[in-house]
DNA sequence: CCCCAACTACTAATCTATTAGTTGACTCAA
DNA sequence: TTGAGTCAACTAATAGATTAGTAGTTGGGG
């Protein structure tokens, strides 16, 4: 048996993402002189790159003359849910606040970010009791 | 080209450091035990992503008798860190703060994990202000 | 209506990842 | 000292990931 496909965004799918969810949509075209400037990717590998990720599901396209528009079907936020769930189901024992903990310990989470957090729980917690 | 080496532990690895993490260290008879209940691996499947693992850097060995004693060189902090770094970097605009929202916004966190990270953040401003 | 530029589909090469079989070395006991 | 068993090294097969070239189609302008 060999590897399974990764359920994660692969880092050339992501770079095609990051674009994507900027932009809302773009041709192979308008994706590949995006990339150009800092990675100088061939139009043909963005192509490619862009299929395997239609036939994951994660973009999809209209046709426009003879181009393909592509529009992402993951949103980033979607993407990140499913990076978070990875992460702390592999690496902290399922645990969310484990996870955050260590963030805290490594001194990336400030005290003021702390209270905004718990800001936004509160105004959560009164707007949408019933959820 | 083809792509370069996986910066994150893979899912084989991760089974096997989860093991090393728990025991100390441990043989590949060992680990092929504990993860022959769960996985079903062979005990040359075993041997030969732990030499992978050897050459990568994540754990080293000792010899004892015929058999190597495999002890973990990265540990399970170290592997937590080094993966949040990553997907912070790649899907949170490089803020962590940004993290710790989608986790609160996706119900993740409740009011009561955000008082233990305020908690254990002002105990550690008084315990080691000069760090 | 036909040709050409642009665009996609197909193919290929090369590397990583995963799993596992084969082989050869080494140790211990009879 | 030799045979059995154990263990690591080597090899291999299969599949995903990444990059890119070639070929073939198509649509729009002349």
């Amino acid at each position: 048996m060999a590897r399974s496909a990764s359920p994660q965004l692969t880092e050339a799918e992501q770079r095609i993402m990051d674009v994507l969810w900027e932009a809302g949509e773009a041709s192979v075209r308008q994706l590949t002189e995006a990339l150009h400037s800092v990675h100088g990717l061939a139009y043909t590998t963005v192509l490619t790159t862009i299929r395997i990720m239609t036939d994951k599901g994660y973009v999809d396209f209209r046709k426009e003359g003879r181009a393909h528009i592509y529009r992402p079907l993951l949103s980033r936020s979607g993407a990140r849910k499913r990076a978070l769930g990875t992460l702390v189901s592999s690496l902290f024992d399922g645990s969310a606040q484990s996870l955050a903990q260590h963030l805290v310990d490594d001194d990336q989470l400030t005290l003021e970010d702390i209270e905004a957090l718990r800001e936004t729980l509160l105004n959560k917690d009164t707007k949408d009791t019933d959820q």
